[in-house]
DNA sequence: CTGGGGAGGGGGCCC
DNA sequence: AGGGCCCCCTCCCCA
């Protein structure tokens, strides 16, 4: 007894699941897109696969062997055991590279096809791309090495199979189709959620030009020639509540089709079709679960807080801006322009302060002039980076975690990590000088304030392991060595899509959610969602009404703590 | 226009 | 690894 459909019920099924971004756990990185899949069936389809989403939930795959647009192909070639055949993508030249990435991917079936279909159409040129590369197995040994980590797969940034795979919703359905189970959420906060378009489409094509295929998440910053195109694959703050209509799938896409068009090397076609999941599937949520009555305050300000997001994540990507620094393999790629992949933005900006580093420095939209630029190239670590010299380069080949005090390079973090620990700790202790102990000063002033605010953290309980550095005192010797970190030279820990660095993988992962826009902390009041527990906790005072921390000079009350240590500030302020 | 308050976001760091 | 807290940045609203 046999289902005759069995099969292929199940694969739609699946593939429908993966437009839905429903029980997707892995992510694909291909250049500036972003692919959301399941890991079971990656791993049926390919060896090469099911090596890599063993221990990954996050892949970044080679882009001299694929690209977005190819790799959507392949996607969905593997969920529906079909090649579509547009007359794009039935060109030569299109098979060419789909044979290049099922050949690097091990997809045999896929790459027999191709094949196939060149030898049929008269085919026998060269493979574009770089045929002599080394071949799918050792590529795949490098990508291994470069792989980065687990990161939680984000429900919405992913790239949706074409409208022939999956059905075909209609445009409000899709939104909700789009939306994916709630656990897991992408898309900006519940502020910018009606916030329209965020002002930045303005020059977009309307309505996904037709034919045109969906593309991954553009996650690239590269400005685009003409501004006012802020908008960019993890802006999530296109939609709008007032205006359902404007939050159409094809409105978002061509806000990120347009940048990635644009900005994307080699004028490769990828547009993205998955900004706007972002968008969509808050503005849906919010359609959906229209909060009673969020009070009219609160709707008014969410939006008018509607271009809030686009600044943000402008400069929160902004790392790409600098040197177009493609975003694969844990950290950036070989640079095409052979500049540093990595280049301590530190020492580019002259000396930023460590925390804003990545963010602030180049915008163009003057963001970086606010607030501390004035600590005088104060940069608590200003050299805290793994840095990849310029002059460098040749030598370290795929080495990019390079270790600042011996200069030798290791392909991955990991290894780079082992090896910082070889040395002599105290050859990589910073001799924090000058401006460097602005953080001491207000760390100090903190203390001042928390005096008024509540206890130090550092308590008089037993802390028998103390830094040498800092003389700070831990309870136990992981914490103390967790601390010391943060005086090495080296930060282990990139960020697979920006090369951000970290000195701690949690603060790295964390990171990684708001690339992700993974928002799993709702509020059940209103809906907001939030990447951080504690967020939310925060957040429910606003309900609760609640103002725990009291001014001890006014009596004013306030919801949140740095709320009133600011408000303290204007007490000790000559001003 | 300005200053203060409220609140969302990100990173650092300790537990 | 994840939670929690602290700090800073930024934006918006409002008086």
């Amino acid at each position: 007894m046999e289902l005759p459909n069995h099969a292929k019920q199940l694969l739609l099924q699946l593939n429908q699941q993966r437009a839905k971004g429903f029980l997707c756990d892995v992510i694909i990185v291909v250049e500036n897109a972003l692919f959301r899949a399941h890991k079971n069936i990656l791993a049926a389809s390919s060896i090469y696969f099911k090596s890599l989403v063993l221990h990954d939930n996050l892949i970044n795959l080679d882009t001299e062997m694929v690209n977005p647009s190819v790799f959507r192909q392949v996607l969905d070639f593997i969920y529906t055991g079909k090649l579509l055949s547009s007359s794009e993508q039935s060109s030569e030249q299109n098979f060419s590279a789909l044979l290049t990435a099922a050949s690097y991917l091990q997809l045999h079936d896929l790459a027999a096809l191709c094949r196939k279909k060149l030898k049929r159409g008269g085919g026998g040129k060269p493979l574009p791309g770089k045929p002599s590369t080394p071949g799918p197995l050792s590529r795949l040994r490098l990508n291994n090495q470069r792989l980065a980590t687990s990161t939680p797969a984000g429900p919405k940034n992913h790239y949706p199979p074409t409208p022939s795979d999956a059905e075909q919703p209609q445009p409000d359905e899709g939104l909700r189709d789009k939306l994916s189970d709630d656990e897991m959420f992408v898309g900006s906060s519940g502020r910018n959620g009606n916030g329209g378009n965020g002002g930045s489409n303005g020059n977009l094509s309307s309505g996904g030009s037709a034919g045109e295929p969906d593309l991954g998440l553009d996650l690239s910053k590269k400005s685009p020639p003409s501004a006012g195109t802020a908008t960019d694959a993890l802006s999530p703050h296109s939609n709008s509540q007032e205006s359902p209509q404007s939050a159409s799938v094809s409105t978002t896409n061509s806000a990120s089709l347009d940048d990635s068009s644009t900005t994307l090397p080699g004028g490769d076609t990828c547009g993205s079709e998955t900004a706007e999941l972002n968008s969509s599937s808050k503005a849906s949520e919010e359609h959906h679960n229209q909060p009673d009555g969020p009070p009219a305050q609160k709707k008014s300000r969410q939006g008018a807080r509607k271009n809030e997001w686009p600044k943000k994540e402008a400069s929160g990507l902004k790392s790409e801006d600098h040197d177009n620094k493609p975003l694969v393999n844990g950290v950036a790629a070989a640079p095409k322009d052979g500049k540093a992949a990595f280049q301590c933005k530190d020492e580019e900006d002259g000396g930023e302060n460590g925390q804003d580093h990545t963010d602030e420095s180049g915008q163009s939209d003057g963001e970086s002039a606010g607030g501390r630029g004035g600590t005088g190239g104060g940069g608590h670590h200003s050299a805290n980076y793994v840095y990849r010299q310029e002059g460098f380069e040749p030598a370290f080949g795929d080495n990019l975690y390079v270790c600042i005090p011996c200069g030798k390079g290791f392909p991955s973090s990991e290894q780079l990590n082992a090896h910082v620990e070889t040395h002599n700790e105290d050859e990589l202790y910073i001799k924090e000088e000058g401006g460097t102990f602005v953080k001491e000063e207000d760390e100090e002033e903190a203390e001042d304030l928390s005096a008024t605010v509540g206890p130090s953290s550092f308590g008089s309980e037993a802390r028998p392991f103390k830094c040498t550095v800092c003389s700070k005192s831990y309870k136990d010797p992981a914490t103390l060595r967790q601390h010391e970190k943060s005086h090495w030279l080296t930060r282990p820990f990139p960020c697979n899509i920006c090369g951000k660095m970290f000195t701690q993988r949690g603060t790295m992962t964390r990171h990684m959610r708001s690339h992700l826009g993974l928002k799993p902390f709702a509020c059940e009041e209103c809906g907001m969602r939030f990447t951080r527990q504690y967020r939310l906790t925060e957040h429910m005072r606003v309900h609760s009404g609640e103002k725990p921390y009291e001014c001890q000079l006014c009596g004013g009350k306030f919801t949140q703590q740095r709320n009133l240590i600011s408000h303290l500030r204007m007490h000790t302020s000559p001003s």
